[in-house]
DNA sequence: GTAGGGTTAG
């Protein structure tokens, strides 16, 4: 007998599966949800409106969240703080500050008070920006209004120091959360986990491991992701394999992210046929595939020279309905310029504006790149001017990519001219941007030009480096003035602007060197897996283990692919 | 276990 269940749906059931669909990506779907929820006898509410709206602004898509609020208010819905606050977030994201101040002052105006979420987004806004005075600022107000920091607004700080590689006022928050009987969190720990792992103090990356134990909280997946990462990066193969086993014996899944960084290590190490074969596989294992996942492997097909490869990945992405964000767009932008293809590069910007994105700097920067890397240097240029007129801030790469352009077809005049304005225009240059003049000066025996850019160069602190002293070094030799380059050779080492370094040849050998029998096995398992037998695979390596042989690398890399398509039966297995 | 902040991948 079938009972037909009279449970109807309520507001709240289907804000849940609203919030599950935006969880996934699937915006469209969710947006179909809100439309089905009148013929449930139900409405959509602030709950509703403010999921989808954060699920857009998270994706980039300006438009349409613009749209979703005056859609809301013809529901007659008002913003709440949380709306407000989801449009400060979002703000902030895209590094548009002065829009999100004007959110905060909106929300004054109707009396929904920022609260310390909001002062969060904003402090980590400016932190993004590298405006840490307004950040501290902010920090201050916020506790005139009575709005204690709490272990979030010190995240975001410590984070940022270390982020700017000032580790000792990173440290001074850390005493200073104590001071103000904040405890750290998981986060804080993930934070320093990371730092360590940036310097190369893996070692010490593990005890801050082992104090967060201590401290009562369990590494996560950001902790294990942050770790096998940073022994993927470092070469570690076996202590990242370590690290994913040890994650999946703890209980936790490994997800998107894992499968990102093993997918970017296999690009890495060329293996771009296994990346493709665990990209495809990883669906049916459970994982969900995103922007990056495709990303990842499209500018790994590009580095190989494999344009077409890369072209139909983009296509399949866009099939399966997974958005490309604009860093996608960026490396297709790169992708498609490095093969001759700038053109089609701004067909692919066409295509982002119109599906409602922002482009960065990086988008326009790299489409002048591309110009300048076909020697279409005028092209280069009028693209540049037109984007300028379209409120397009050229920054310092930009200035430095034209110069280079500039300089390589021979039109080093026109060069020192647009260097002239841009620092009338009171903009920044660096260290790059001299070493571009200078060395273009060199070569056309314009030594004493290029001593006038090297002295404005040392009294703006901006040089000079290895590369300017390269450039006048051989100018000086080539004309013959040998007495000159000496001297200059030897105030520069007394300065201490160079250093004869001695590379040390290297010495270290392969597991194979070392253990002839470590072959024969590295062969068994690479057999068992591209087999698809990974418990067999995985017991050999037992047995290496115990009789204390190595493996190598790319054998690691075999089974660490394993462990990811493995990832299901495991979770059963616990499940 | 219905919405918003800080940490992981390119």
């Amino acid at each position: 007998m079938i009972y037909k269940l009279e449970v109807k749906p309520t507001t709240n059931t289907i804000n849940v599966l609203i919030y599950g669909c935006c969880l996934e990506n699937k915006i469209t779907d969710a947006l179909k949800w809100v439309d089905k929820m009148e013929g449930f006898g139900c409405l959509p509410d602030n709950v509703t409106y403010n999921t989808i709206l954060d699920a857009l602004f998270k994706k980039g898509k300006l438009n349409e969240v613009r749209d979703l609020l005056s859609d809301m208010k013809k529901q007659g819905l008002v913003p709440n703080r949380t709306t407000y606050n989801i449009l400060v977030s979002g703000y902030c994201k895209l590094g548009w500050l002065k829009e999100a101040m004007r959110v905060v002052d909106l929300m004054t105006q109707n009396k929904s008070l920022p609260d310390v979420w909001t002062y969060n987004m904003l402090i980590n806004g400016w932190c993004n920006a590298g405006m840490l005075e307004e950040a501290f600022r902010l920090r201050k107000e916020m506790e005139s209004l009575k709005l204690l920091p709490d272990v979030v607004t010190y995240n975001t700080l410590i984070n940022r120091f270390f982020e700017l590689g000032r580790s000792m006022e990173a440290f001074k928050l850390i005493d200073e959360l104590d001071e103000h009987g904040i405890k750290p969190n998981a986060v804080t720990h993930n934070i320093m986990i990371k730092w360590y792992c940036k310097e190369g103090k893996i070692d010490k990356a593990c005890k801050i491991v082992r104090n967060m134990e201590e401290n009562g909280f369990s590494p996560d997946c950001v902790t294990y992701n942050t770790l096998i990462d940073a022994n993927c990066k470092a070469g570690n193969m076996e202590e990242a394999f370590r690290m994913m086993d040890v994650m999946g014996r703890k209980g936790l899944k490994m997800n998107t992210i894992t499968l990102n960084t093993i997918l970017h290590t296999l690009c890495c190490e060329k293996k771009l046929d296994e990346a493709y074969m665990l990209l495809n596989s990883a669906s049916k294992r459970g994982y969900y595939l995103d922007e990056v996942s495709y990303g990842t492997l499209i500018t790994g097909y590009f580095r190989d020279e494999k344009a077409n490869r890369a072209l139909k990945l983009w296509d399949e992405m866009k099939e399966r309905q997974i958005m490309p964000s604009t860093f996608t767009y960026n490396a297709m932008i790169w992708g498609l310029s490095q093969s001759g293809k700038t053109e089609q590069a701004i067909d692919m910007l066409n295509e982002l504006l119109q599906s409602g994105m922002i482009p960065d700097e990086t988008t326009f920067n790299t489409i002048i790149h591309g110009f300048c890397s076909e020697g279409q240097v005028e092209k280069a240029l009028q693209f540049h001017n037109k984007m300028v007129e379209k409120s397009f801030k050229p920054d310092i790469v930009t200035c430095n990519i034209l110069l280079s352009g500039l300089c390589r077809e021979g039109m080093l005049e026109k060069a020192l001219k647009f260097f002239r304005s841009w620092i009338l225009k009171g903009k920044a240059v660096n260290s790059v941007t001299y070493n571009t003049l200078i060395s273009s000066l060199c070569k056309e025996r314009r030594l004493e030009d290029a001593f006038g850019l090297l002295s404005e160069m040392e009294e703006k602190k901006l040089g000079p480096d290895r590369y300017t002293y390269a450039a006048i070094h051989t100018a000086l030799v080539e004309s013959g003035r040998l007495e000159e380059a000496q001297k200059f050779t030897s105030i520069m080492v007394e300065t201490g602007k160079i250093n004869h370094q001695v590379v040390q040849p290297n010495t270290s050998k392969t597991p194979e060197e070392i253990d002839p029998s470590s072959i024969s096995y590295s062969e068994k398992i690479n057999e068992h897996c591209s087999q698809g037998r990974y418990k067999d695979a995985l017991q050999i390596f037992e047995e290496t283990r115990q009789k204390g042989i190595t493996i190598n690398k790319s054998t690691y890399m075999n089974l660490m692919n394993g462990l990811i398509k493995r990832r299901k039966s495991i979770s059963k297995a616990v499940d």
